[in-house]
DNA sequence: TAAACTGTCGAACGTTTGTTAGATTAATTC
DNA sequence: GAATTAATCTAACAAACGTTCGACAGTTTA
């Protein structure tokens, strides 16, 4: 077997191990709350091995808060691209929510961390992450335009804060459990 | 002058000033991320002193959460009491919404930090503060409870998970700003 | 088999943490 | 004005923090 092929394996699973570990725990402790022994003990290693893969705190964190985003952006995207592209408003909307909603609380800890520990990680990280968020933003204001969807809304409607009503409110399902 | 009149404010104002400071520091940093010396810099004093008037940190944390829901309790009832016992369920729910909303927003830090922080705090504390939670959850129930409001609604319509969605949704525009 | 590389460990670093305790100043009481 | 009390400060404590680094075993390459 080719050993470029199996050989990755090994580092790349530590990484995934640490990562998980870490989106677990910042989940439901916050991010200053916990430290990075607790994260190296939840991914079966010591603190300083977790440096061989990450140079810092921070950069574990930027990583769980961009991946937590990423998969609720492309489950929507994926959802959405599904349907014809003149699906009536209601169907549109309600398939784009119930895909952020079951991508919150399926591939739980990344999406839920994101929403939970955003406004306390350091101010550099917040502003890396902005990207991701953007892009995420840039999807459903897309959604919010097409004319199908314009057409059911009140015209006065300001869509950019009907979107944070609606996503606002979607995250907010996360203190039901 | 009465001496008993005049000398207790020294140290409730002292009491005041580090509540407020760290009400203000939890909301935008987080509960662990905030140290005693912060807080004591933030009321002007010495992180020692702090101890004269709190046994711990968490003793610290657990009034201001408690302050920050009693608040917005205050606020609601206050504004729905004001109001006929036969208010129609629009005009009730909107001004319920809305002096939550007030609260939130201009007895800021309080309130807001509740909303922030609650999550990540310590388990004790969070037991702690369920009290005044659940005193609040209980002031909504009845105005969703009373007979113009059931009639307004959908008879199947699960009065808690709306009350969930109601105060979740509220929260949630904190993050507008 | 020797050499090189990968991934983890153990121990230490300087700093910061929550908290305690005794000294010290400011205010009140007699 | 002397004695008490109230409130703050200074200095220290042990523990925990993020991070660094040299040693070391396991695997891959030559």
């Amino acid at each position: 077997m080719s050993p470029a092929a199996t050989s990755p394996a090994k580092a790349d699973l530590s990484r995934a191990r640490i990562l998980d570990a870490a989106a677990a725990l910042f989940r439901e402790r916050g991010y200053s709350a916990v430290s990075l022994r607790d994260i190296a003990a939840g991914a079966d290693m010591k603190a300083g091995s977790v440096y061989y893969h990450f140079a810092s705190k921070e950069e574990i964190v930027l990583e769980v808060l961009n991946i937590g985003i990423a998969a609720v952006h492309d489950q929507v995207l994926q959802t959405v691209a599904a349907l014809p592209e003149d699906t009536p408003a209601d169907r549109l909307l309600r398939a784009g929510m119930l895909a952020h909603l079951r991508t919150l609380f399926e591939f739980n800890d990344y999406s839920s961390a994101n929403v939970r520990i955003y406004h306390h990680v350091p101010e550099e990280v917040r502003r890396a992450n902005a990207t991701e968020r953007r892009r995420y933003e840039r999807l459903w204001d897309q959604l919010l335009q097409r004319p199908q969807v314009r057409e059911a809304l009140r015209p006065e409607l300001d869509l950019k804060l009907l979107r944070l009503l609606l996503i606002g409110s979607l995250n907010a399902t996360l203190d039901w459990f």
